[in-house]
DNA sequence: CGACATAATACCCCTTGAGTATAATTGTAA
DNA sequence: TTACAATTATACTCAAGGGGTATTATGTCG
């Protein structure tokens, strides 16, 4: 498959008519059928009907039609921003994010740096904190919004906050007659799940070691690939799952309850490599410092303990 | 540009090492370094540094192949959803919605949709209330959900919820001492942002009618093309802007109020093509009504009139 | 500085995309 | 139903360009 056979199908979709279309991309009608025939041996897929005036498209040449339009425009982007980042020689803040922060300050953020600096390209891109170290060592990202602590000596990690933990409940069971915080220990012998099943280690195992380090031994423990999956299965009343606070909102057919105890929290980590010059980094924790003093709704005190990143006081 | 270039380069940048590459690519070495040249001509920029062992990447270098990536695995998911739907003859639900509906039901919905029809392709693309009319007709896609009223005899038009509106308020100005829901009439004589620019008629004229119904003369309006913008101006003392309720969390630093006023509403619409004998639109409204049956937080009596979709009763 | 690794250049071949002419098919109107 | 107009598919040819081999140029490191 080749841009070529996106564009030419894109144009035969469009006008439904080959001729018509061969004249608008600037070749000859049949090149054109022969394209559009070697793209559908390529898929073995029809894409359009042809024995019908004008043509029409199948099921699958309308959702072809649709992505091969989004494919096209973001190849065009990608032409873009390379274009302006390479002849303006400005440079480009890569960050690398887990998808929690997307519920808290994350977009506020990037909207902000755009604003501040529109002479650089800020590109975001979500990954697992654990592939963010890497990804940092590499430049493929310069700052990394994760979970997890690590030990690497090639990245700098700072808290930003300490969000709390909570449970998702199936309603109408025991545990979710109560709304006040959930003892740890309440989840002793009770079915949990966890996510994400890959990589390890990742979120789960902290969910994991913290109950392991209360002595808290649940009954059986599912392993999911998102939390998506893992509340939808708290709703199905397959088992509990510990979530952070902010995700409550990600469904409402579950019951939440605070989870109460010594570490029961998940960080959210800003990394970057040790020894970057670049003033992007401080701009950064500028703007998050400028963030935190607005007291947002996702930092409110019921959600995260009180405390501030190192950089913020 | 051509994916076969996209290929090649993403080959190079993982390896840092043209020979590799190549092998890897199962090409020789210099057809591949012509390739990566024509591509870096195309696009009048250079993306590798080569006077270095091993070979480094440009800034535009490190944006183009993250960006790259993305493009070649949204290539690849296009090829497979395109098979699936072709092969399996199953068919495929395209779903348009404003932005808006992304802060209501509309992720929950389309989770469960896939959950419920794992044998159907759900497509969803954000587009504009009034582009969804003709899409629908041009069988881009079977339902759409906006906010603006139509009068097109080939589209069926359900209004789901009427949502309140609010109106967005720089911090510190004398409006923003209170937090009890101001009247229509407040409005007179002060500056105002609305969106969108484009397309019109939108639900900037949707606003703009309803202050006009009411007599209430705006000092001056000015028009931008996003409500990320408005309200950035908001919060920058610039003016007030009306939105729907449910957009209230996209920014903590300006102050908020619910309108007050007989039809100080925004209605959330479910569009669908008249005669359409799919069963998968009565499985939508199926859904919607379960949903709804639930009591979402997104439908919370404060921010919605107390209205139920017709087909929910 | 020299040996090695690695990228660029020169040149050739042949695959493959595009053009022209023409056949086949569909839709429509007499 | 038939004939005609419109439109797509097929046959054949040409040539651009992608790929291979051999060789040169350049950078790295001991």
């Amino acid at each position: 498959m080749d841009l070529r056979q996106l564009r030419y199908f894109v144009g035969v979709a469009r006008e439904r008519n080959f001729t018509r279309a061969a004249e608008q991309l600037n070749i000859a009608q049949p090149p054109l059928s022969r394209q559009i025939q070697a793209l559908e041996d390529e898929l073995g897929v029809a894409l359009l009907i042809r024995n019908s005036r004008p043509v029409r498209l199948t099921e699958a040449g309308r959702l072809f039609y649709e992505q091969a339009l989004q494919v096209l425009g973001r190849v065009e982007q990608m032409r873009a921003a390379t274009r302006r980042v390479g002849l303006n020689q400005n440079s480009v803040l890569s960050i690398g994010f887990v998808a929690s922060t997307l519920y808290g300050g994350l977009p506020s953020l990037v909207r902000k740096l755009r604003h501040r600096t529109p002479d650089i390209e800020i590109q975001v891109l979500e990954m697992m904190s654990v592939q963010q170290i890497p990804a940092l060592k590499e430049g493929r990202i310069d700052i990394g919004f994760g979970r997890l602590h690590h030990s690497d000596s090639g990245v700098v990690e700072i808290v930003l906050r300490e969000e709390r933990l909570t449970v998702a409940i199936p309603k109408d069971t025991p545990l979710a007659q109560d709304s006040a915080p959930l003892p740890i220990g309440a989840l002793t012998g009770q079915k949990l799940i966890v996510y994400p099943k890959e990589p390890r280690p990742g979120y789960a195992d902290q969910v994991l070691n913290l109950l392991h380090g209360h002595d808290v031994r649940p009954a059986e423990v599912q392993e999911v690939r998102e939390i998506q999956t893992a509340l939808g299965l708290v709703a199905a009343e397959t088992g509990l799952c510990v979530i952070p606070s902010s995700a409550r909102q990600m469904r409402s057919d579950v019951h939440y309850r605070l989870l109460e105890g010594e570490r029961a929290t998940s960080p959210v980590i800003l990394y970057h490599r040790v020894g970057d010059t670049s003033p992007y980094i401080d701009l950064v924790k500028e703007v998050i410092r400028e963030m935190y003093a607005e007291n947002p709704p996702w930092l409110s005190a019921e959600h995260n303990l009180p405390t501030r990143p190192s950089f913020a006081e």
